[in-house]
DNA sequence: CTTGACCTTGTCGTGGCGTCAAGGTTTCTA
DNA sequence: TAGAAACCTTGACGCCACGACAAGGTCAAG
């Protein structure tokens, strides 16, 4: 047989089994006068063996492995370990097809993804379209990938239904443009404090300063007085945080 | 905030982000002065949801897609045809673990995992030392692979069975040494031809010459004498295979 | 001043082939 | 008898999402 023959034969495309030559996966076989590659019924047997396995899921080396100890002991080791594999990845699959129907279950957020309760708090949110109010949900979308729990979004249910709160970040837009030492920035950053409620406190989990770039990051988004205000915001709470422990 | 920084923010490794820049999924950030990458909020939040979406399983392209088109319909869209993907691909798993099941639960050939139809034929026939049988049977399994036929094995199952058919292949066993004209040749193809039940014929699936090179193969892999005894026979079939039609 | 933890660019490796490229051989057809 | 179609040969790059390594430069702490 030439090689397409054989490829027909046992289901595969030719380009396999020059690459199974090429790993030394199966031997090359004798040659004819012009070059091509005669093959022999075992070579065939042999290459239905390897489609099998293969089929089953087995890598290549694997395969190798199997065919190499002709015991059978060796192959029904491999297979066990094989289905545990399987299982492993069904189970991921369907992890991952359960987090999908949550996701296309709920309101899917202009923000992307995020998880169902999340995006419950931020429907529950009041309506608005000031510029740090936004950004404010931005910073929690990204708390969200990094493992946000649904008890600080529930403490914060009472703070995103209050309609006061609008009247507080449409007061920080309006420091956009001004200077570091404007004098609303206290009132304001006491006001903000304020206004948290104290469930959030226990329930944001506290697990030491993670980067100092971070924080910095955080203030350089802000234009200086709304920096300084969520500086003050932020030196409070984590103040009151270290308290709690 | 430096690119370890922003990378253990959202839970990815550097390389990942360094990655994404070079395919330009995620626009360089500005450098520092000495030339570390600086990233802002901004990148963090998009960088996060650039996670979100891959940990679902879309690839790279299809989340630059995503976050091309700001519109939400479009992840909706693409989240539909992911899940049907996974559909899909648990379909495919859960076949594989079944076939793997079948093949654990019954007795594993030494040559190689077979359809369990076929093992149990296999198993039903009479034991044997005889070489040819042993070729008879590696070809059997050849065609399993080859979507061998649930019927084929059934309309074999009583030669199978048959003691007699052990004294057959002895015989041809004793062509091995023998010359193209020897006078057993002919008594044997005949006795052979006609031990084959006659479902067999009805049973296999006929689909037309296939390659000539393999019903030449096949004859290379059996010594003169014997090889003349394999091409009566598989010519009195093939002609009576005809006459069905 | 060293140590160690960062950062930089660049390159190779992964798995199981698919897909050209640039030829040579064989066989069928006009 | 020529030419086209369908084979075959070796060789090399592409895929996908990075991991791992090399060979440095940078920075803060002890």
């Amino acid at each position: 047989m030439r090689i397409g023959e054989v490829a027909a034969l046992v289901g595969i495309t030719s380009r396999a089994v020059r690459h199974y030559h090429h790993i030394g996966l199966l031997p090359e076989p004798a040659r004819r006068a012009n070059g091509y590659r005669a093959y022999t019924v075992r070579d065939a047997v042999l290459l239905a063996r390897i489609r099998r396995l293969t089929e089953l899921g087995l890598g290549l080396d694997e395969v190798r492995d199997v065919l190499a100890d002709d015991a059978g002991r060796d192959l029904a080791e491999v297979l066990g370990e094989l289905d545990a594999d399987l299982a492993r990845q069904e189970r991921e699959l369907a992890e991952r097809r359960r987090q999908l129907a949550r996701l296309l279950d709920g309101p899917l957020s202009d923000l992307g993804p995020v998880s169902p309760e999340l995006a419950e708090l931020l429907g529950a949110a009041a309506a608005t379209d000031s510029p740090t109010a936004v950004k404010d949900r931005e910073h929690l979308v990204l708390l969200d990938g990094a493992g946000g729990s649904a008890e600080v979004y529930a403490a914060l249910r009472p703070l995103a239904e209050d309609p006061a709160v609008v009247a507080l970040y449409e007061r920080l837009d309006e420091l956009a443009g001004a200077p570091a030492d404007d004098p609303r920035i206290g009132p304001l950053a006491a006001e903000l404090v304020a206004a948290v409620p104290a469930g959030v406190f226990d329930a944001i989990p506290y697990g030491g300063d993670p980067h100092p770039g971070i924080g910095a990051a955080l203030l350089a988004d802000y234009p200086p007085a709304q920096a300084e205000v969520v500086r003050r915001v932020m030196a409070a709470m984590t103040a009151r945080m270290r308290e709690r422990r």
